[in-house]
DNA sequence: CGGCGGAACTACACCCGTGTGACTTCCACA
DNA sequence: TGTGGAAGTCACACGGGTGTAGTTCCGCCG
């Protein structure tokens, strides 16, 4: 993250917080243990401040989402970490499905059940992860209303406070 | 509880965690912890078996309603000893109320707020702990349904298992 | 009665989330 | 520039819940 970043970029960690629907001392301890980190800019220390990335934000909803639907938080850290690692893909733009407790990848090679690492595929009942980014922007729009109506980029931030 | 506790009296811990709708190990830390007891057959050692009275499952219930409202496991157990000791009341037999994040027992007294401990009077948007045991006798009867229509008093073990 | 298999409990480890006090940083204003 | 207050992070403790391997109990069958 850049040094120089600008204070009005990207979303405080309390404003991040709310937009995602999680505590902030969810949000303190994602942070700290490297689940989802603020790529505008770390914590330095004590009364420093955190600044996320529209990215970081779809990340957190994508956890949130995930966990909300039954699946443990240690094993959305393995799925994103076999998901950056093992796939080199970006979380963020991968179609996800859940299927009973289980996370699948779902695209033109098949699917693939990411919480065993890709063993097996299965074609069960399809719960499509729908929505996520539509409804992250939406809660975006509802929380801080401004008057840009440019949509954001997954790089670049988007006005949020 | 007694010894002499017949096999087919009351619940097993198993059917109590699928009627109350929570997991075994939740049911089995609420135990140990002494939150819920099994008032039939407590736990002799590993091996042994639990054994639940209706009443107790009524309890569960209602922790679970609680809990699943918002309040932490920590405060239902204030309640629950505040009730049992202070009130020395039956919280299966009082009328609570759940409104935003407190727990309010209402009854020709007045309200008070149980999660103070008595302390303050509220009279906000109510929303009453309405059909927990209608709830719990439907999903008795829906999960092990019986010829027997006899509604089962608080001491009485219902045929569960 | 004895043996066996399955179910139940136990102990321990581990992660998650919360609460809280201490400390630091940041920001706005004079 | 300096100050004060608010906000943010940090560290620690603690309870809740889960997973798992080990042990014991219980019921059934021969």
């Amino acid at each position: 993250m850049s040094n120089a970043t600008r204070n009005d970029e990207g979303f405080s960690a309390k404003r991040t917080a709310e937009i995602v629907g999680i505590t902030y001392r969810q949000l303190d301890h994602w942070a700290r243990t490297h689940l989802v980190e603020p790529s505008l800019a770390a914590a330095q220390g004590s009364g420093s401040r955190r600044r996320y990335a529209y990215r970081d934000l779809l990340e957190l909803k994508v956890v949130k989402t995930l966990v909300d639907a039954g699946i443990r938080l240690q094993k959305v850290r393995d799925v994103f970490s076999f998901v950056g690692e093992s796939l080199d893909q970006d979380i963020t733009r991968l179609n996800l499905v859940l299927t009973g407790d289980t996370v699948l990848v779902h695209d033109q090679n098949g699917t693939m059940d990411l919480l065993r690492r890709g063993q097996g595929v299965l074609m069960l009942n399809i719960l499509p992860l729908a929505g996520v980014k539509e409804e992250l922007d939406a809660t975006i729009i509802e929380l801080f209303p401004t008057e840009d109506d440019d949509e954001p980029s997954l790089d670049a931030p988007a006005v949020g406070d």
